[in-house]
DNA sequence: GCCTAAGTGCTTTTT
DNA sequence: GCACTTAGGC
């Protein structure tokens, strides 16, 4: 329903409006959690188009995921009605490659240009190592796939790193940067870097491109500008350089992707980029409770490096934050699978979240919900186009759209087997570098191989195929499908299931886009990380998340797992003092997630990549002022920690370490969670700790 | 070239 | 704990 914009503006308050109303020029709205920014955002994209009469197609918004840009566009359809389709609403990879697929030839690319995937590109860099003969032991290739990154991201091309060549690493990472943009370019393909390196190379090399775009794009609207790196910073400030309508949103404190080269000083310094900018600052929050925002505001004052700002909210008090902590990662869950089941008689299981560092955590959560029936999905994790039999399939639609993919082919070209070893390939590729051509060419050019045959025959059929279509028939001639039916392992049918899960979103992209090409759809899924399995059900689900993962999102009730030094803030953060501001950040982020209540939870003891440690409660939960949580009382409590006098528990050699299982006969099991010369803690999931020093000899390690 | 077994390293966050 | 790599036998 279109609502009319005077009216829209009636549910802002001052500093919104002005923010909606503030005519041209640079402005910088600095808005805090739960502030209203895409409320903003949305009535100052429709005021421009309703009010001032400016053309959709002159604007471009740029968010940071999918998962934004897609709301955003619902959200402003749902103002200006279908108008709002011609504006460019995307991420900056995928505004990135509309410029690309508009200016190709003048890159140096052909028009069936593909996109690799981060995994891709680490297979790149591997076997580029390889045939360098460098030790990859001694030379971590994940390593340096950062630094290439990174430089990218930085707008340090092969040339000017040649240049900051300062150690062996460097040397090593400049020549194999250099073999990695040589191949990208001969396979006719680009990484995500490039879909930002390559429009800024673009426009400077040709001025009169980047004058074009900024006449379409008089308008640019920038999302969560805290998170730009140096390339979308620059990106972005190319492309509003004549109009200088410029409108960023962001929050320095959300911060949280700095790993990734954004620079949050981007929107420290807007005000010196743009002399006469305009900021506005959106301190009223509405979405969380007095008792969160006091919690969030408590935990980010401790940051030194920010911006002067204080959220506010006029909301109530509100119930107190919960900390719990439990006796391991399977405690820790059936807490919250307790607790929820508690929830799910006053609320949708829909405003329920649990929120953790690391993927890896997710296991033993998802396991608890598992045993209980409770309704939830995983966002993010194992990314359904990361799974190996979807990354075959894939590889086949790109060697078929673009042969010039040496990635793409070295995968499949043995895969059915097809007798094609380690000789042949590693001979394809040498002779295509010697070329200065790909491996496909190499092998059309001469080599009698049935591959050959195999992939132009594929390339023919769909020409005149479907795209779903296009996929049973790469299942079948490849001998994909032959293979996996033949094997009859649960494995398999999981993969067979899975490849037909995949037609389905082909058969859903072709009926959503029209007629979908096997060019618009290989580029959305490469630009796309994960599907929305959500269409699938509508039953209300938990949602299970990173932190990383739920910027932008609101639930009711969150539960933040793993509190703990070392998992969050992350072991890897700790030692400096930036990583460490940033999990803080990461911490603000958590918890103004919520709207009305947060379990704070952690383990005694965590099992973790195999390996069992036990780690402090994380700092975060005493940067919280007191009074704002229920700490762990006698009633309430999931765990008891017991110290007991070592000389009256050990009447033999018990050797107990930190960690060690004990058990009592009266209290239970039990976890040993510090030892110290005369006194032993362990903490029981039982209550009642008075009688215990009597029967600490009955405690046995187990 | 293929297969298996054993060994190794690695585990932050994502477009 | 798991994925990926490597060595060695066929």
């Amino acid at each position: 329903m279109e609502v009319g914009v005077n009216m829209m503006l009636d549910y802002l308050n001052d500093k919104q409006k002005e923010a909606v109303l503030q005519k041209d020029g640079p402005l910088l709205i600095l808005a805090g959690a739960g502030s209203g920014k895409t409320s903003v955002l949305t009535a100052k994209v429709a005021y421009l188009i309703k009010e001032r009469g400016i053309n959709p197609k002159n604007i471009v918004a740029i968010t940071f995921t999918n998962k934004a840009a897609k709301e955003m566009k619902q959200r402003i359809i749902n103002e200006v009605g279908s108008i709002g389709y011609d504006i460019q609403i995307s991420t900056f990879h995928s505004f990135g490659l509309r410029i690309i697929k508009e200016n190709y030839e003048k890159l140096g690319y052909q028009k069936n240009f593909t996109i690799i995937d981060s995994d891709d590109s680490l297979t790149l860099i591997k076997k580029i190592l390889k045939d360098m003969s460098i030790d990859a032991t001694r030379y971590n290739p994940k390593f340096i796939k950062s630094q290439i990154s990174s430089a990218k991201n930085e707008m340090v091309t092969p040339e000017k790193y040649s240049k900051l060549v300062n150690d062996d690493i460097s040397d090593i990472t400049y020549k194999v940067y250099k073999k990695y943009q040589d191949t990208l370019l001969r396979n006719n393909s680009l990484d995500f870097d490039d879909l930002l390196v390559m429009p800024i190379e673009l426009f400077v090399k040709h001025p009169g491109v980047l004058q074009q775009y900024q006449e379409i794009f008089k308008y640019v609207f920038i999302d969560e500008y805290q998170d730009t790196n140096e390339a979308q910073y620059i990106l972005s400030k190319m492309i509003s350089a004549k109009y200088k309508n410029i409108c960023v949103v962001g929050d320095d404190s959300q911060s949280i992707y700095s790993w990734r080269g954004a620079n949050f000083k981007n929107i420290l310094n807007f005000e010196k980029d743009y002399k006469d900018a305009k900021v506005i600052l959106l301190e009223q929050n509405y979405r969380c409770t007095k008792t969160i925002l006091d919690a969030a505001n408590s935990v980010i004052k401790n940051n030194v490096q920010k911006k002067d700002k204080k959220l506010w909210t006029n909301n109530e008090k509100g119930e107190k934050i919960k900390y719990v902590r439990a006796l391991d990662e399977k405690d820790e869950a059936s807490f919250v699978v307790k607790e929820v089941q508690r929830l799910k008689e006053e609320t949708s299981l829909d405003e329920i979240a649990v929120l953790y560092r690391t993927n890896a955590q997710s296991r033993a959560i998802e396991e608890g919900f598992l045993n209980s029936n409770i309704p939830y999905k995983i966002v993010g994790a194992y990314a359904f186009y990361s799974r190996k039999e979807i990354k075959d399939l894939l590889a086949y639609l790109k060697l078929i759209y673009n042969q010039k993919d040496d990635v793409s082919l070295i995968r499949i070209i043995n895969y059915p087997k097809r007798k094609i070893g380690a000789k042949t390939i590693d001979n394809l590729s040498m002779d295509a570098v010697l070329n200065g051509t790909s491996m496909f060419d190499v092998i059309k050019s001469g080599k009698e191989l049935e591959f050959k045959n195999l992939i132009l025959k594929m390339k023919e059929k769909s020409d005149t195929l479907s795209l779903t279509e296009t996929i049973d028939m790469v299942l079948d001639e490849s001998g994909i499908r032959k293979e996996l039916e033949s094997e009859h392992t649960l494995e398999a049918d999981i993969r067979l299931e899975n490849l037909n899960e995949f037609k389905s979103i082909t058969k859903t992209f072709e009926e959503e886009s029209g007629i979908a090409s096997l060019e618009d759809f290989l580029n959305e899924v490469s630009l796309v990380s994960d599907v929305n399995d959500e269409k699938n059900d509508d039953l209300p689900k938990v949602t299970l998340m990173t932190i990383h993962s739920v910027k932008g999102l609101e639930f009711k009730y969150v539960f933040i797992v793993g509190m703990e030094e070392n998992i969050f803030p992350h072991i890897n953060s700790v030692e400096e003092k930036d990583g460490l501001e940033e999990e803080r950040r990461l911490c603000y982020v958590a918890l103004t997630r919520a709207k009305k209540k947060i379990y704070l939870i952690n383990a005694l003891r965590r099992t973790l990549f195999g390996r069992t440690s036990v780690n402090m409660p994380s700092r975060f939960i005493t940067e919280i002022d007191k009074e704002l949580i229920e700490m762990n009382e006698k009633k309430n409590i999931s765990v008891n920690e017991i110290k007991i006098d070592k000389s009256k528990m050990f009447n033999d050699d018990n050797n107990l370490k930190v960690g060690d299982n004990v058990i009592h006969d009266k209290y239970g099991p039990g976890v040993v969670v510090m030892i110290d010369e005369s006194i032993v803690a362990i903490a029981f999931k039982s209550q009642g700790i008075k009688k215990l020093m009597k029967n600490h000899k009955s405690i046995k390690k187990v």
